[in-house]
DNA sequence: CTCTTGACTGGTT
DNA sequence: GAACCAGCCAAGA
């Protein structure tokens, strides 16, 4: 139990959202129930929108809410920059939903042992 | 310090 | 299956 945990938490979480596969989805729940903080879904959609003015770029249009819905797609560039990064990744996204999410779906905790 | 808002989730109605 | 409520954490006014 370091101290200094909870500094890097948002550091964790960008790291969590880099190593998502290409062609893969992931949840804001899954990345914070990885990082022991389940009950924090928030400060993950948060960190998103602070992965902005990160240094790297971040994949954040991997990362979508438990239903699939790309509902953060109004923080990027454009309100189909989002839409148009998974459709480049071969993610096929109709009414700002991604279809076969549970397919696509990855869940650190189960694949990234 | 208090109140509000938000890229969320799970359970109940 | 949609709508509503409650919990949890952080940042801004």
């Amino acid at each position: 139990m370091n101290m200094s945990d909870s500094i890097d938490l948002y550091q964790q979480i960008y790291q969590v959202v880099k190593l998502v596969p290409k062609g893969r989805v992931t949840s804001y729940g899954a990345i914070a129930k990885f990082l022991g903080v389940a009950k924090s879904a928030r400060l993950v959609g948060y960190a998103m929108n602070l992965s902005h003015f990160q240094k790297e770029e971040i994949p954040a249009h991997r990362v979508v809410n438990r239903n699939g819905l790309l509902t953060g797609k109004m923080h990027f560039s454009t309100p189909t920059k989002m839409q148009e990064l998974l459709l480049s990744e071969g993610i096929v996204v109709e009414h700002d939903q991604i279809k076969s999410f549970p397919e696509l779906f990855w869940d650190p905790s189960l694949e990234l042992i």
